[in-house]
DNA sequence: CTGTGTGCAAACTCTTTGCATAAGT
DNA sequence: ACTTATGCAAAGAGTTTGCACACAG
């Protein structure tokens, strides 16, 4: 677990946010798990399981300081809830509405966007959300249930 | 202003919403300047100044029952806000978030998007947003102000 | 007439904030 | 010590809903 902790220090660090025991913790279950979306609901569910919970509020106020940093990154989505990503680098989304579930485009079928851009601005980021259905009902794998 | 109300009556009628006078007066709205972006306050301040304003809670109703229906669609942004565009086919968005200002990518820099559809999904939408920054302040057309 | 839509206010969800306390540097 | 973060509860924004009344078919 050391090295792994004195790593998120750094980041927290080096990214200006002072890496308090509630921040280290955020974002050791933020970034334990590989790539992931969650929101600020998820997060809270899962930190309940642990030892020492942080509050809502801090989850909610690390989520919105991370994503400021560059540490996460907030996704454009339909809805009221705000999405986060720990994976930061360029790449694109599907949401299934019906299962609220969000996953990646594989990276080797990220679209190059070669769009104009207005005079005097620059590209802050790109969102590119791919809404699925179901076309059918799934092919229930096992009978019952 | 006939024709045009007979149409917006034959087209609520066509989407399955009954043409009430609310909804009538909330199309006319929505569908007399072009295409737009907008919130439901937005639609509601316009609606402020007509003779018999909708509340906003119909306003609410209406956008997201007109949403529905395909009449109006649904666009993913960041934020807690709802914004709804009077064009519905394909088409993508700058979205500035300094000024909080919407606005289309010219068509013809409609990028194609070729990525996977998984097994048993099909698309319900696209969206594509690409957030912009200003890189300087704006070279003030007139010297003073 | 019958059922759906409307208006209002209250409820609800998601998120932020104020203030006293705790903790980082 | 000094400053910033935390926790809680309360406020806030945006949106939906319950209920009585109005209106379209």
């Amino acid at each position: 677990m050391h090295t792994q902790a004195l790593d998120l220090r750094q980041r927290l660090k080096a990214a200006g946010l002072r890496p308090t025991r509630q921040r280290l913790h955020i974002a050791t279950l933020l970034f334990a798990k590989g790539d992931r979306h969650l929101t600020a609901e998820t997060l809270y569910a899962e930190a309940k399981n642990t030892r020492y919970p942080p509050s809502l509020a801090t989850i909610y106020n690390a989520l919105r300081d991370f994503a400021a940093c560059g540490l996460v990154r907030e996704i454009a989505l339909y809805g009221s809830r705000t999405w986060y990503d720990t994976k930061t680098g360029p790449h694109f989304h599907y949401y299934v509405e019906e299962c609220d579930d969000l996953f990646d485009i594989p990276e080797e079928h990220i679209p190059k966007l070669n769009v104009p851009i207005p005079q005097g601005m620059r590209v802050a980021g790109v969102d590119v959300i791919i809404r699925l259905e179901k076309t059918s009902e799934e092919p229930l794998p096992l009978a019952a249930e």
